[in-house]
DNA sequence: ATACTGCTGTGATTTCTGTCACATTGTGAA
DNA sequence: TTCACAATGTGACAGAAATCACAGCAGTAT
């Protein structure tokens, strides 16, 4: 699989620097990528697989914020970096999962070099940024059903596949409900013919 | 009122640009300064008062997202800036405010010029991130009774005074409630002597 | 086949929050 | 003073969601 491909924007002294200074690594599902409080060494570029980034409650829930597809990065990871901080939130890989590391030493030269880069890191944190404001809105403004909705929904768009493989227990825990909350408002969706359930997978119509 | 102390972190090159090319800008209190779906030309430094940065629901709830003091600049218009993209929050001065408007043009030039300026952004969008998931984790993991004393004490932080002018109305607007919630909440905190109430004013102990 | 385990369905109950209705109390203007 | 209005207090009720309890059900291992 050919990295370039997936972050065609990059000018070709960037991806020059980047072949010879990033390190590539692989997690297996369920690998934890970081953790709360862990200081950054690097920022990673996702080339295969999904990362999933949330905040831990207290019990152990893992909240989604959202995920991070090929093509991406961690703009927590970026920030952290260039301040040598450590971060507030927690990344898992939710599949096999590839990913280029680059060194936080380089950030700052890459940044000053390449206007591919700089734009590229602004975009990023536009975007996690906005995704941040949208979990906001959704809390804050939706009730447990509209919020179920949007969350098949945006599994859907992100995959473009109609079926996900998940269960009751698991989206629970994403959105910081109970099994048997989310288990009744499935139902709900199957009586309107949104959803087809089956066992450990969601149908969407 | 010298800015520059506000900003003391700034070289002198950047001081002197900045004083060639911003514009100086007061708002009244209740002035919008920024609507959701706007274009952003500038990005702005705050000087003087203070900002809300809310979203608004629906029923023209302001949920209140974060404050933005003497020092501080908005990130979000710093990113929409950069991508003349539109934002998604709303900008509302909450006391007279003065703010120093620096065009978008300027952004990429300084970015590129002034370690100092380029430190400043980073930092800004960091400290509003963190300040998201802050709110994020406060909606998704804590009961209104929580929020609420979440609510007052960072108001006691900023502002470091213990009595703050405010009406319960206004309160229930911020965290997206109602009235009388925050008053049964309100007393309830009373009668734990965590706070004493009055009228338009709550006064922590 | 049997047993075990993880996933799903469902009722009963409780807690939290929002909503409606209305009383009371400060405060400033006339 | 008196009136008007905004802020606050409180009870009653409704709905959403969490929790508890338990019953099937599907797939896996023995």
């Amino acid at each position: 699989m050919n990295w370039k491909q997936l972050f065609p924007q990059f000018e070709p002294g960037l991806i020059e620097i980047i072949e010879k200074e990033a390190v590539q690594r692989s997690y297996n599902a369920g690998d934890i990528i970081m953790r709360t409080g862990q200081y950054i060494k690097s920022t990673a570029l996702v080339l295969e697989g999904r990362i999933k980034i949330y905040r831990e409650n207290q019990d152990g829930g893992e909240f989604l914020m959202y995920y991070l597809e090929p093509g991406q990065a961690c703009a927590v990871s970026m920030i952290c970096a260039l301040q040598s901080e450590t971060s507030e939130i927690m990344a898992k890989a939710e599949e096999d999962t590839e990913v280029l590391m680059i060194p936080v030493q380089l950030m700052d030269d890459l940044m000053n070099k390449y206007k591919s880069w700089y734009q590229f890191v602004i975009q990023t944190y536009r975007s996690r940024f906005d995704e941040l404001l949208s979990v906001v809105d959704n809390i804050a403004f939706h009730n447990m059903d509209e919020r179920l909705e949007f969350y098949l929904k945006r599994h859907a768009d992100k995959t473009g596949k109609k079926v996900m493989e998940v269960s009751h227990q698991r989206i629970a825990d994403d959105l910081n409900s109970s099994r048997e909350v989310i288990s009744r408002l499935l139902k709900k969706m199957e009586q309107r013919n949104l959803v087809k359930l089956h066992r450990n997978m969601i149908e969407l119509v």
